[in-house]
DNA sequence: ATTACAATTGAACAATTGCTCAATTGTAAT
DNA sequence: ATTACAATTGAGCAATTGTTCAATTGTAAT
């Protein structure tokens, strides 16, 4: 309605219908999209970033990885929790520690295309 | 494991000197990790993701991309210029409109990586 | 059963984010 | 010069996020 009347300005005659084909069929659906973005939240935080790649070197406990990093277990705890939540990590317990170790090898192709893109 | 065995109590003594190092010199700098979290960040919401998946497709101007998305040009103004900042798309200006697309060949790939890890 | 300590959890708070709205800028046509 | 429209910008607001703090849970040793 409105759309129509205004296809006259900037291009939508031309583009439009050709790009929202297009679009409607590579765009992913929106709980695919809603997900990648939660996926990528994840990395988008300088905290869990760092306890990433700690875990690229060994599997840690939260007790160490606050220590490491200068922060409380209560702070790691949640963001490892977000991590967990993500499938980016798993953990283990042993005793009074739970170990968290990497979930899958994603996680390093992604940032080492992200530290890619940066050195630039 | 040898660690887990010299360990007193979690512990600062056995796991730390070791990993200290380790994190240490593998560690990126505070600097470039922030601006790796930065980048992330820009794939971290449904909208830039959506522009992004259009400019997949085509170069496109501010007020198609509006159109398409179904949300109003400034609100995808303020994200184009943050994708901008983040280096993730260029423009560039044709009478009244501005195109966009993007800037360079990682972004598919981080973000193709992002979806294998979504799709288990 | 009590103590000790690693880890987790939820509430609260400040900081950040994404959108809207109104005003402004850039470009082209009349 | 005026009008029209695409695009950008900044302020303001609600929603979300990351940390702290206090309380709680899980595990092992005494």
């Amino acid at each position: 309605m409105e759309n129509i009347l205004k296809m006259e300005h900037c291009d939508e005659k031309c583009i439009h219908s050709e790009l929202l084909k297009i679009v409607n069929s590579k765009m992913p659906d929106d709980e695919r999209l809603f997900d990648l973005a939660e996926l990528f939240k994840m990395f988008g935080d300088s905290t869990r970033m760092k306890i990433l790649f700690v875990l690229f070197e060994a599997e840690v406990c939260t007790c160490d990885l606050a220590q490491v990093l200068g922060m409380t277990s209560s702070a790691i705890s949640h963001q490892l929790n977000a991590l967990k939540r993500a499938k980016l990590v798993k953990s283990r317990r042993v005793g009074k520690s739970v170990f968290y170790s990497l979930a899958d090898e994603h996680v390093r192709t992604i940032i080492s295309q992200g530290m890619e893109h940066i050195e630039e």
